[in-house]
DNA sequence: CTCAATTAGGTCGTGACCTGTCCTACATGA
DNA sequence: TCATGTAGGACAGGTCACGACCTAATTGAG
């Protein structure tokens, strides 16, 4: 009922982003508008860079197709909860360099999600696996609300403010201003100047509990190393273990790859049916024996011992779960 | 440069999806408006029903929150891609309800998606897993674009051309009206009028290939028993396999809860450290298998008997892994 | 407390723009 | 060939969008 035309061209976006032909007398009809003023609309919807694809002739009509620039996306209620849904399960495992991203498009979401929807979500996010890879040991697991909030603090500046849990499990409350927010293999941390320190700090993610943007604003200092990515490396990588993998598998390169989490790199060829591994990995071998096992494809360890204790302890623990 | 009112509304509206607050000059400054202009647009993107949040005095701003109705997302380049990719992982193995909006989301999504975009999402979507779970088994993988296409085409009221490859492994084209896509367990179904046997059929996605829209429209037939689920149902439900998995955990039942996905239900205390979990699982239980192992504590199966061999194999897998 | 910075909203005059109604040209499928 | 669709020009009338200027209310900092 509204005439007004910016809201109609709106609507009429909306109107064309489902995957179907509109005629323009049923988009005139829909927009309480004469055809004339349609046709104008959609002229105008192609100046702003959407390109409104239309078929002459009879059975013609109009059509939303891929342009240069993306147009706003109108979705309904069950899409909008699939993408959330979608992007909490899918942020954590992601692809190698989208995971930040995802984030951020999963704060811009939940920013505006209708507290109905975001009810929806909760609920039936809660029976997927939790957004970070709980590679069974150390019980790392992040709650999307976490990263939505350090994300939605981080790009806006605000001060933040969060309980953080110690190595050695003591808690204190901190007052920080964000800086960054870094994913790491599958590690989250977030770059920020801990205001009660006077000084910058790396924070895991996963120790980082009840946080919440005070509100007010901050002017973004200058990261000491320049580059916020550069300050947690160096803060962080030193100190925890690193080992170098050596795994054999018994079956095709490509195949082995497919199965693979993309940070183990590529195995190389060593045969027709075989392939080897080596890589570097951080801090928790436990995880690195779990993905090992769900390639479901035959390999063998050759090193480090620590790896080859840690599979034949969960395979002595799969044994031992069957022979009761 | 575009002075135009609708585009002015639409920029402001990107603007406002950012998550941080925006004083009114930084606005005014960055549309080329005056402020009053600013706040007039304010004024209208309430009216539209998105909800613009102000908050008074010194250091104010404005912001978009959570309303009745979801606004237009305004997406960059990253956020698409990451939505796009996260769609497709998800999509496979999402949540029992959501599948279907999932794919919608994604059809409606990849067909504003610039190209330059999709081959990112091409490339990405290649590293991961496929789209559907592929319990190392069947193969059974259903290609994202195949789903898009045939969703696309479901409710554009599109005709639909495509191999189809049958039970016993002969390919036939087949020229389709098709009525819907459901999903049921792991597998999707595509309920459609095969125009050249003149009959309803359904057809298994993963067994098509090459699907492409005509562009014919049609006008959409009566579907038999009324409704496609249900016809799917009658049709081809001849009852995937399930199991009645029986497990007892040796750790609180806390803490087994917390580790295990929460598709399996809750596990019951049979003690202080030890728990049970009875549960129905469908089609593949090396998928149960696998999440058993990774929750990390000891466990006994205690049936099915195929979930003992699923167990045993994988255990027996991991000890030869380390016994070279 | 006082000041500064912000949102909120009223009014007014000018000019641009938006709409509907004509009209013609062109493309396409039956 | 005809029906039906898009494409777009011309025009008149009314509306509405913009900026300038004003006052009020709210909040945080000094």
């Amino acid at each position: 009922m509204t005439t007004d035309t910016p809201a109609r061209l709106l609507q009429l976006l909306s109107l064309l982003q489902t995957p179907r032909e509109w005629p323009g007398s049923e988009l005139a009809d829909r927009l309480q508008v004469s055809r004339r003023t349609v046709r104008r609309d959609v002229d105008r919807l192609r100046e702003l860079g959407y390109p409104v694809q239309a078929t002459m002739g009879a059975d013609g009509g109009y059509r939303l197709v891929a342009g240069k620039a993306l147009p706003p996306l109108v979705l309904d209620d069950e899409e909008a909860v699939a993408i959330a849904v979608g992007l909490r399960a899918g942020a954590g495992h992601a692809v190698e360099g989208i995971e930040e991203a995802s984030v951020r498009a999963l704060a811009k979401l939940e920013q505006v999600l209708p507290t109905r929807l975001r009810h929806r979500v909760n609920t039936l996010g809660a029976a997927t696996s939790s957004l970070v890879y709980s590679g069974g040991g150390d019980g790392a697991t992040i709650a999307p609300e976490t990263l939505t909030v350090l994300a939605a603090a981080t790009s806006g500046h605000e001060r933040l403010r969060f309980s953080y849990e110690a190595g050695d499990g003591a808690r204190t409350r901190r007052l920080t201003e964000p800086y960054r927010l870094v994913s790491a293999g599958r590690r989250w941390y977030l770059v920020a100047y801990d205001m009660d320190r006077d000084d910058w700090r790396t924070f895991r993610v996963d120790r980082v509990s009840e946080p919440f943007a005070t509100g007010a604003r901050f002017v973004p200092r200058e990261v000491p190393t320049g580059d916020a990515a550069e300050f947690m490396r160096a803060t962080v990588w030193r100190g925890s273990p690193t080992f170098e993998i050596d795994v054999a598998f018994a079956a095709p390169v490509a195949e082995v790859a497919r199965r693979l989490p993309p940070a183990f790199g590529t195995p190389e060829a060593t045969g027709e049916d075989s392939c080897r591994l080596r890589s570097t990995v951080k801090d928790s071998l436990e995880w690195a024996a779990m993905r090992l096992a769900m390639t479901g494809v035959d390999f063998t360890v050759h090193g480090p011992a620590e790896l080859v204790e840690q599979v034949a302890q969960l395979g002595s623990r799969l044994t031992r779960a069957t022979s009761a």
